[in-house]
DNA sequence: TTGCTCCTCACGTCACGTGAGGTGGC
DNA sequence: TTGCTCCTCACGTCACGTGAGGTGGC
């Protein structure tokens, strides 16, 4: 009597139509995400319609791209445009999740290979380095992980930026002409990030401007045309980006270790827009 | 009285010199990961020597590149060839991890373009697929959800293994030629990732050939190099690899659309050993 | 009777972070 | 007195998964 209702589903055949597991379904009931259309007073069983099926699914794919509930529930109850804008923002969020796993592996690269020596040097952003060269160095390494944090404050991104704009300033103090063309290069990378492309643009410039007066080249100068790709697309501009990455991957074919190589040419798939939206 | 210890370190200052936060500390002393060298009866503090920095510093930075507490654990108590294990574990755990990441991105990429139509088809691997196409596709898909997956169990491996199979022998009844194609670049894939480097080899040598003698160009034969080199990569003969990489890149310069070409190139860069270890 | 689905708690996950409430020495 | 550090609970996080214990119809 209770096993059959019509056209209504129970929670397993829901499940089944919709790729979930009943017990996400109950979760979705009691979080109010996702109510059936009828539950039975007396057994407590959930009946849910057919016309609820696409809208099951429709969070089942939104959760396989690990939209948070919360935000899903937004969505479920937002017009198109306030959709996107959410997509966008949940793809910034994942951009910073790749750009942090990126990291972890290339750590891991090193310690796999050089073991970990019991007595490391390596400062944390946190601890306070020793000298000069080590808060450069420091700082450097902070702003990548500020980079791979996810939701980043507007306080956050100050901080980055100065942080930044202090690692190449110290660098300024104590490092080689190849430390200020990275200085620079951070600069710009965190510009093109914030979606402040003209400055971006502008640091790019300086170093690649540096890395030709002090006959640089390699590595430093493939990422110079990287940055000023990313800037270029961070400003709207997909062919002069398209141009500049074209000069990155040639530059890139002159980097001898092959490690730093592929850092180049992952590097150069991570510029936004470009590849993948135009 | 008790806020001097001689050279002996609180938890704040060990916190500061170690780059960890205080919280952390006394949830390494609670789980017993890592304790004070002394505990004052009376107040409850926690008194760490000197010695113990670099060994708060170690485990900072196996956190840093998210090795859960468990396994830094048995680090701290292991030898140099078992930790390079445990390192080498993480890392495919952490490739598991970006190309899952890869896919949600590429997805969002989609909806982003596309808008979330209300009803969409896609299949989930659970769902019960309508025909032998959507079938052989849901294979596929599920196929890529068990690469992203984390902790694999041996059942989860002949499981993708058979899958892929699967996916590819369903596209043998229903598929066009390119279909077939692809289908091969799957097998290749999983069986690179496994490491049975003789299998990839085969399927991707399988599918080159289906793209020659069907005149199936553009991403298909780029793909099916960059196949060939990930199983050399995985047989340990680097320069084989090198070789078909090169090839690889040749090719991709036909893909006409740059978001494909853009999956290539970054597809190419996940290939293991070749260019980050050797 | 066995199997299958459905139900409701309650607890676990992972690595801490966040208070609340209180102490002790400068 | 104010500030700073230290302490111990207890609870929250995120999206469910995992039982335990029980029901109801074929």
């Amino acid at each position: 009597m209770s096993s059959s209702r019509g056209d209504l589903l129970t929670v397993g055949q829901l499940a089944r139509l919709a790729g979930l597991t009943t017990k996400a379904l109950r979760h979705y009931d009691r979080i109010g995400l996702f109510r059936p259309a009828l539950v039975e007073e007396e057994s407590g069983y959930r009946w849910y319609t057919t016309e609820q099926v696409p809208v099951a699914r429709l969070i089942g794919r939104l959760r396989s791209i690990d939209l948070p509930l919360q935000t899903i529930g937004e969505c479920l109850a937002a017009d198109e445009n306030a959709i996107k804008q959410v997509l966008v923002a949940h793809q910034r969020r994942m951009e910073s999740r790749q750009s942090r796993i990126r990291g972890q592996l290339h750590e891991l690269g090193h310690l796999i290979n050089d073991g970990l020596d019991w007595k490391m040097t390596t400062p944390t952003a946190a601890s306070a380095p020793a000298d000069e060269k080590a808060l450069a160095i420091s700082l450097y390494n902070g702003v990548w992980e500020y980079l791979g944090k996810e939701n980043r404050t507007p306080a956050d991104d100050d901080t980055m930026v100065h942080m930044a704009h202090a690692s190449r300033y110290h660098w300024g103090n104590v490092g080689a002409p190849v430390n200020l063309a990275r200085g620079e290069w951070l600069c710009s990378r965190v510009y093109a990030v914030l979606g402040r492309a003209e400055s971006a643009r502008y640091h790019a410039q300086r170093e690649l401007d540096i890395c030709r007066e002090n006959g640089i080249g390699d590595w430093d100068v493939a990422v110079a045309y990287e940055a000023l790709a990313r800037s270029a697309a961070v400003a709207g501009n997909a062919e002069l980006a398209r141009g500049y990455t074209e000069q990155a991957l040639l530059a890139a074919e002159d980097i001898v270790d092959p490690e730093d190589r592929a850092v180049v040419l992952d590097d150069l798939e991570t510029i936004p827009g470009q590849p993948r939206f135009w």
